[in-house]
DNA sequence: TCAATAATTAATCTCGAGATTTCAATATAG
DNA sequence: CTATATTGAAATCTCGAGATTAATTATTGA
């Protein structure tokens, strides 16, 4: 159901196909949740949901345990499932977590990446340049797109960290967040420059510069919380 | 089952009896786990599992599940569970990654922690001292006693920290080198005077000495991954 | 003797129904 | 009118059996 390999590569194989019905109801779940179908603080019923996804109770609840451990959803005994809550304070404590541990896992990448390393990150930002201009031209289709190209990217930024462990709870905070961009992205599109702040981290990640890198990458992942934290409050009011 | 609070609040709430057959059976595998019943990469075999634990098989799946969350059991589909496998290198791993959350989270503490924190964190170091006292006489029976305090202790620390995330890893980490200590303490009982360290660390922390506090609490946590690293490097053959 | 294939065994995955608990609406007393 | 208690419905938790898949052993051919 998930990849054996290591501690904490808990990761779900995404590239094949899911080999098992949990498996197959965890990623569509995971991906209405972030995309917010199900609203944060919302009540999830096995009874409707597994109507919902065409699979049985059992099957259900072991998808719903499987988004336990991604945080995206919280279980207490006898009172069933809840889409996690969200709030500004844990869109604050998301990214300040963020900086603290991917600046550590580039600056590990930077000190101990090979050649290898280097071509996937070139690869990868060429693909995030790519779909960066497309979503100039069009505006819905292609964010989900977007969304893959910029996951690909900062992971590839932290291929050559040392730090499975760091690179675990990277994964987790960064499909948090995606959360929050995306509510952000669909008040206030995008004011900024985003491609210059990745041209940017990119270029100080090549020249080896741990120090400029890191800096940048702070600030990148700091801009996205202002972005947040513009929203009106209202935003946040959790639903029963 | 798990506690509600807060997005990465996904903790069992230890203090009250476990709500539900799922529940139990997760606090007793994890328990046995850590102590090493089951060695790291044994197959845990459902059908076995649910006559030990007296359950039904659905439910010794869903505790399963909820181990996976700890990442002390690993999961793959359609080839059912197994226990984390353990290495030097994923020691290693979760020693640097511990001082790096700690450290911050101390820090953060330190700076923002209040008067029920510092008594908090008393009663904590009065606990463990007690606890390391009796653990100079006895030998056995007390070593559980004194996990318990050294654990309190670590978490009352960084109880005035502001990331909930931060904490919540830090729990994962530390549940995690607990399995590498206990390997550790069994081999080598003790050589250096951990006491010492533990209240060289309560001095600089109730003195708000940020710098030094961190420090002190690097080298502890690298000291215990020093012990494992001289065990012999066949103790962590896994077992099929 | 070794490799490849086929048959057997075992374990996992999946589903539906029954028992227990929680939640909500209604009724009643103060 | 408010607060408490009661009643009913809904949802969760739990279990056992059947279907699907993986692992093991035995067999056959080179």
């Amino acid at each position: 159901m998930r990849d054996q390999h290591a501690s904490p590569g808990i990761d779900i194989d995404q590239t094949q196909e899911p080999k098992t019905l949990v498996e197959a109801a965890y990623l569509r779940l995971r991906r209405d949740i972030i995309e917010g179908i199900y609203a944060p603080g919302e009540k999830l019923r096995v009874e409707h949901l597994k109507d919902q996804y065409e699979v049985g109770a059992g099957t259900l609840r072991e998808a719903l345990l499987l988004l336990v451990t991604d945080a995206l959803v919280v279980a207490q005994g006898q009172r069933g499932f809840r889409v996690a809550p969200i709030s500004i304070a844990d869109c604050e404590d998301i990214s300040h977590t963020r900086v603290l541990l991917e600046t550590e896992a580039l600056r590990q990448s930077i000190a101990r990446g090979d050649d290898a390393w280097e071509a996937a990150l070139v690869a990868a930002f060429h693909r995030l340049t790519r779909a960066e201009q497309k979503l100039c031209d069009n505006d819905d289709s292609t964010t989900e797109e977007w969304e893959k190209c910029n996951r690909a990217f900062h992971e590839a930024l932290i291929a050559a960290s040392t730090s499975r462990w760091i690179r675990h709870f990277q994964q987790i905070l960064y499909q948090q967040s995606e959360r929050y961009r995306r509510v952000s992205l669909f008040r206030q599109p995008i004011t900024r420059d985003i491609h210059a702040e990745h041209h940017a981290l990119f270029d100080a990640t090549l020249a080896r510069d741990a120090a400029r890198a890191s800096s940048i990458l702070s600030e990148h992942i700091l801009r996205t919380l202002d972005a947040v934290k513009r929203l009106p409050v209202d935003f946040f009011s959790q639903r029963a």
